[in-house]
RNA sequence: GGGGCGGUAGCCAAGUGGCUAAGGCAACGGAUUGCAAAUCCGUCACGCGAGGGUUCGACUCCCUCUCGCCCCUCCA
């Protein structure tokens, strides 16, 4: 079948083809780990897992790589291009902050002076949200997940490379730039091409900071600074590197290609983060070619407002979670489907209804799995894509990620009654190899602190005041049991409550 | 000002030149129930941001306008 992805180099739909048959290559920009992430970050971070689920549903190996940024750039890099407070400096005092409040336990970073800690505790909350929701890749961490850190050398032999081929300079101030007017392609993947930037610019571009570049718009590679938290020897003195050179080098080092297939982000990412890898990577490699294909996920507003600290709206995965978002804890497969549900490319906007819609269709799948294992003796029939339920799915998936087409199908068929349940429950692994919500394998066990026996205790005596006709008594009971946030229903067994999922 | 993306029912969301505009949620009617929940059956867009144009025919192509979002400064 072929699948058609949306590539933001070309502003038009594809079809995707691998440059190597043998594994597709496939770079996500990851987080920083300078505090917990959001549900924005993890709706890039699924969408990039959605690709890699849907190619390996398509019969493709894949390689994922994600990079973790941990070098403390600065928190306003428009003054000067390394301005501002260091960004772990910031983390630093905000932990310790944090630690006061309990937001952060007592002895989770034991020095905040020390940014490799708070690195490690942020990196540390990121892969246990990232497993939580099931990303992929972050189960293969270290391996394709990279610190940055802990690639400074490839960083200097790139800046170099790029120096000695004429796409780098030091500056007067001793800044290491790239040199954008060396890089004719500048421009090509955001629309942002040098004269319209000039010309766009309104004055924003302030002449002070400029005076060092030889262009408004050359960007720093390395910043000699001796005062700066985090900072290695280098050739231009010690000190760090600019904000878009370990992407270019982490992703060529790990995947081993000069031009690799698909590389994801953000939309924000599109100007300059990505424009810049391309420079950076092409003007190191000759390639003409970075990555093939640019896929950029759309930013999540929440209850139809940008998600934003002083609105209060602003939630990490572990806000929702844990209930502080909606006032419900949610299940991380309601919040995994919640994210990937609508198109990459659309507007999403994440509200409570939406949450709850993503929980019934998570418990419409739970159940019909546990239905159809019941009545299959936990035997799935294979089953390949000839099959028209699958068919359809793979059809939906392979037009440019159609989650939602997908769902189309497979929503109403799971309400279906079902005469193979072997060939059904041989559908939906394959349906959950990319959904993935049904069950999620999750790393977070289930912690019975008593709940489940003591709502099964209350079940018995609602059981037991219908059998004495007592309606009054079962039904203070059963307003109980759902007070505990759990759905209530008859059955010919008695009474059953099921956890609600969000 | 420049570069992009998007606006389909109360909500989410498919469809992108031609049968009656998927599906889900909510709502409403019915079956069922002690009452509910769950389940099942049924109802639910003469309309696809607005206005023009192309066409035998447009939600679907073109133009104008409008609204929303992202980028041009760190940002998923």
């Amino acid at each position: 079948m072929e699948i058609r992805f949306y590539n933001t180099l070309s502003n038009s739909t594809e079809v995707f083809q691998p440059v190597n048959s043998d594994c597709v290559r496939m770079y996500s920009c990851g987080p920083t780990v300078y505090d917990f992430a959001h549900i924005g970050n993890f709706r890039s971070f699924l969408f990039a897992d959605l690709i890699r689920r849907t190619l390996e549903f398509f019969g493709y190996k894949v390689h994922h790589v994600m990079n973790i940024t941990d070098v403390g750039h600065m928190t306003d890099d428009a003054n000067a291009d390394g301005g501002g407070e260091d960004k772990m400096q910031a983390a630093a005092r905000r932990i310790k902050e944090d630690k006061k409040s309990g937001k952060v336990p007592e002895g989770a970073v034991g020095n905040p002076d020390d940014p490799y800690q708070i690195a490690q505790y942020y990196t540390d909350a990121f892969l246990s949200d990232a497993r939580t929701l099931g990303v992929k890749v972050a189960f293969e961490y270290p391996d394709n997940i990279l610190h940055a850190t802990k690639n400074i050398d490839v960083m200097q032999e790139m800046i170099a490379t790029l120096i000695s081929n004429g796409h780098a300079y030091v500056g007067a101030d001793g800044v290491v730039y790239y040199s954008v007017e060396s890089f004719p392609a500048y421009g090509s993947l955001s629309g942002n091409t040098l004269d319209r930037l000039l010309t766009g610019a309104g004055g924003r571009i302030s002449e002070e900071n400029q005076s060092n570049k030889r262009h408004p718009a050359d960007f720093m590679l390395w910043k000699p600074d001796k005062t700066h938290i985090m900072k290695w020897d280098s050739p231009w003195g010690a000190g760090y590197p600019g904000w878009h050179i370990e992407c270019s080098c982490m992703a060529r080092k790990r995947l081993g290609r000069d031009v690799i297939d698909i590389h994801t982000g953000g939309e924000d990412l599109i100007f300059p983060h990505h424009e810049c890898e391309i420079a950076q990577t092409c003007g190191a490699t000759g390639q003409d070619t970075f990555a093939r294909f640019w896929m950029h996920a759309r930013f999540l507003m929440v209850e139809g407002e940008k998600m934003s600290k002083s609105k209060g709206n602003f939630w990490t995965v572990r806000d929702v979670l844990e209930g502080r978002a909606t006032g419900i804890k949610v299940h991380p497969a309601v919040l995994r489907l919640e994210l990937i549900k609508s198109h990459y490319r659309a507007n999403m906007n994440f509200t409570k209804k939406g949450l709850q819609d993503s929980a019934g269709i998570v418990r419409r799948l739970t159940d019909l799995r546990t239905r159809l294992e019941a009545d299959s003796g936990g035997k799935a029939q294979p089953v390949d894509l000839s099959h028209p339920i699958l068919k359809q799915f793979a059809e939906a998936l392979a037009d440019d990620l159609n989650v939602a087409g997908a769902l189309g199908v497979i929503v109403p068929w799971a309400a279906e009654s079902h005469s193979d349940a072997g060939v059904a429950l041989g559908i939906l692994n394959k349906v959950n190899d990319v959904l993935a919500v049904a069950p999620l394998a999750s790393e977070t066990a289930t912690i019975d602190d008593g709940e489940a026996s003591r709502i099964q205790a209350l079940c018995t005596q609602m059981d037991d005041a219908r059998t004495r006709k007592d309606w009054a008594t079962a039904d203070g009971i059963r307003k109980e049991i759902q007070a505990a946030g759990y759905d209530v229903k008859t059955s010919p067994q008695g009474t059953i409550a099921e956890k609600r999922l969000a």
